[in-house]
RNA sequence: GCUGGCGUAGCUCAAUCGGUAGAGCACCGGUUUUGUAAACCGGCGGUUAGGGGUUCAAGUCCCCUUGCCAGCUCCA
């Protein structure tokens, strides 16, 4: 069914253009790239088949698919610049992403710099000028190999090579007919440079080509591009918003949290940023009550076998830490087997044999460090019989965890290599499994909306190819993950072949305060360990019977929780989180005694008041305390004093409030500072 | 881990071609006694990330190590 705007086109065509279907609506509305046919975007350049009843929709520059036209085109623009300031190089690949686009060029003379970057963009805006149409040759294999030999562009060559047989191969041109710049492209492209007016190059980076750190190393330029000069201005100030909030700066600032070289990638939390931290696990902890989990502290380092059982030692070693002790060395020292080691090591070393190298040190540890708490878990399980009737059974744990990873992935608190989880697993039986996924969904939401985070997005990752278990196995805990999400009427996308090797899962990806997306919480389904531990309960029948293992996690690392709630909120943490709920300022020193007498009912009051009363300014005095983000400067004169009042500014309002007697500002602070509920 | 960039006082940043390491804030002392985003004066503070090299002379040039930043790859 052709839908009603396309009436205008008389014949219904097979093959046909988006200008054969647009007609001369396409010249009324010149925010209309091209149409998308059952889920395939087509430019104005492209012929394609059109079946009956295929759906079809206009594209227009400021939809996602429409600026996603826009960014690519705009990255052969950059190209086709770069090729004329910078002869000699080649080109690679492109596309647009999330944001913008990049480019990745083969430069012989090496990266990009800040100044290149400048002239690029001016050399970019100078093509655009024309308004000169993208053109679309369809060529033959030979007539592309031809041409791009003939450019010396070996890299279009090898994606030539890639091109499937039997599949169209496509070049595009722009710019003036005499300086046309040609690259080999599927599209779709904007009908002419016209469109690509708001763009801007954001930074360079080095790229391998074809994302293999075994190629060379291109050079790739990253830019962004909009419909329109408004919307790129509303992106790079969204941009400079996020700078303005990121963590690491508002950590130091704020002095929430530290970092010292001695122990790379693991933060140290200041008094303030360890108050916020211990509030997020208490407000869990507390959440944990009504629940019905149990928490338990576990040990750090552990012998190998635990994670030889669990399966680390296999397959995660090169994530973790290893511990020895000076027993441990003497043993080592006294095995006549170690001499023949250490020439084994070096000549692993000599022969690059990593792997071999790797087993060898592997064998001289005997101790590491946990990297995740499950194995631990079901040590705890195992410590006596376990009956039907306590399941399902909700262990949580607040334990540290160590991962080793790799130097160049850390990133403030966001990616560390000491942090803690709100961890939990949750052994059940596996027909008590959908009931356990809903209450947690409902837990999950329930901390969320506290939190002030209320746009969630909720990933179904399903069986991957690589797996293990049945495949009875998989079908239960897919449809137990999916109708616990039907249950409580929550839509969700599939992640099809992502879930992990050992089972489904559920990705929560919540959004901030200004529009950006993070994985946070999971909740896994696991066959596998129970097996590995073989944990058993005594069923209704009196036989033992296999549990199922929920993984789960409201934040998942509280480290990286608190990075993204420290900017989300830009460091203003509400009254029950912030470390200083109120600071009493003094308007001169005449205030002094007053000021320390209210600190001290305040205090007394339960509530983290401090008090100013230096010999400052009262503005120097309110200034400071703005910049810590303190809910309420509570101001101190000889009124005040008189009156045994204060007078507060609230920081949330940004305003100035009547003044009110102490116990009235301690109630209310009180009231204020409670923990949100949720549920 | 890979590629590129960076590391100067607690913080933010200067220091021309290789030629005596400096400012503001913070901190300490003093003066000022103040009504909603920075009063004034003085002082303390440095093996320029660490190590090696080139040079008459190194913050500056070269090499190694380390940490950080951006990206790649990986991930909570």
């Amino acid at each position: 069914m052709v839908p009603s705007f396309f009436k205008e086109s008389t014949a219904f065509m097979s093959r046909c253009t988006a200008r054969d279907l647009l007609g001369d609506r396409l010249d009324r509305d010149k925010q209309i790239l091209g149409v998308k046919v059952a889920g395939k975007v087509y430019d104005l350049h492209t012929a394609f088949e059109l079946t009956e009843g295929a759906d079809v929709s206009p594209v227009r520059v400021d939809d996602p698919d429409g600026l996603r036209v826009v960014r690519h085109s705009t990255a052969h623009v950059l190209a086709d610049a770069v090729q004329r300031l910078f002869p000699g190089t080649k080109v690679t690949i492109g596309p647009a992403t999330a944001n913008g686009f990049y480019y990745d060029f083969d430069k012989p003379s090496g990266p990009f710099t800040d100044e290149d970057l400048a002239t690029i963009e001016a050399e970019m805006g100078r093509i655009v000028e024309g308004n000169h149409p993208f053109r679309r040759d369809v060529v033959s294999r030979d007539d592309a190999h031809a041409l791009f030999a003939k450019m010396n562009e070996s890299y279009k060559r090898e994606l030539i090579n890639a091109i499937p047989a039997g599949e169209e191969i496509s070049l595009y041109r722009h710019g003036a007919p005499e300086s046309e710049w040609v690259d080999l492209c599927e599209g779709p492209h904007v009908p002419h440079t016209g469109y690509l007016r708001a763009h801007k190059l954001v930074s360079v980076a080095g790229a391998y080509w074809r994302g293999d750190e075994r190629n060379p190393m291109l050079q790739r330029v990253y830019g962004t591009a909009f419909a329109s000069p408004g919307d790129l201005r509303k992106h790079l100030q969204q941009l400079e918003e996020a700078k303005k909030r990121d963590h690491r700066k508002l950590g130091k600032e704020l002095e929430l949290f530290m970092f010292h070289e001695y122990a790379p990638a693991m933060p140290f939390l200041l008094p303030k940023g360890a108050h916020v931290y211990n509030g997020l696990i208490d407000y869990i902890r507390s959440a944990y009550r009504g629940e019905g989990y149990d928490e338990v502290v576990t040990p750090q380092i552990f012998d190998k076998r635990l994670f030889e059982t669990s399966g680390h030692w296999a397959n995660y070693t090169e994530n973790m830490f290893f511990a020895t002790s000076e027993d441990r060395l003497a043993e080592l020292f006294a095995d006549p087997a170690l001499a023949g080691t250490i020439d084994k090591i070096q000549a692993a070393r000599r022969s690059g044999d990593e792997s071999g190298l790797q087993e060898l040190l592997k064998g001289l540890v005997d101790i590491a460090v946990k990297p995740m708490n499950c194995p631990s878990h079901c040590l705890i399980y195992r410590q006596r019989r376990r009956s039907y009737r306590e399941l399902p059974w909700r262990v949580a744990d607040f334990c540290r965890l160590h991962r080793y990873e790799r130097g160049g992935v850390v990133h403030g608190l966001a990616r560390v290599r000491s942090f803690a989880q709100d961890d939990a697993h949750i052994f059940c039986q596996p027909e008590q499994m959908e009931t356990e996924i809903s209450s947690f969904i409902r837990f999950f939401y329930g901390v969320y909306a506290a939190l002030g985070f209320t746009k969630i997005a909720i990933k179904l990752a399903t069986r991957p190819d690589k797996r293990i278990g049945t495949d009875e196995q998989w079908d239960m805990a897919e449809g137990a993950l999916e109708q616990a999400l039907a249950k409580v009427n929550l839509p969700f996308e599939v992640a099809p072949k992502e879930g992990a090797f050992y089972g489904p899962k559920y990705e929560f990806h919540v959004e901030d305060a200004i529009g950006r997306s993070w994985q946070l919480g999971t909740l896994q389904v696991d066959y596998a360990l129970p097996d590995r531990f073989e944990l058993e309960y005594t069923g209704t029948d009196g036989a033992a019977h296999r549990p199922v293992m929920l993984h789960r996690a409201i934040y998942g690392s509280l480290e990286r929780f608190l990075s993204i709630y420290i900017e989300h909120t830009g460091g203003n943490f509400p009254a029950w989180l912030a470390p200083e709920q109120a600071r009493i300022v003094t308007v001169s020193e005449k205030q002094v005694d007053y000021g320390a007498e209210a600190r001290r009912y305040l205090r007394s009051r339960g509530l983290r008041v401090e008090a100013d009363l230096g010999p400052d300014k009262l503005g120097a005095k309110i200034r400071e305390a703005r910049l810590a983000r303190v809910p309420y400067i509570l101001v101190v004169g000889d009124k005040e004093v008189e009156n045994r009042s204060v007078s507060p500014r609230s920081r949330d309002l940004d305003r100035n409030l009547d003044a009110e007697g102490l116990e009235a500002f301690a109630e209310r602070l009180q009231t204020e500072a409670s923990p949100p509920a949720f549920g």
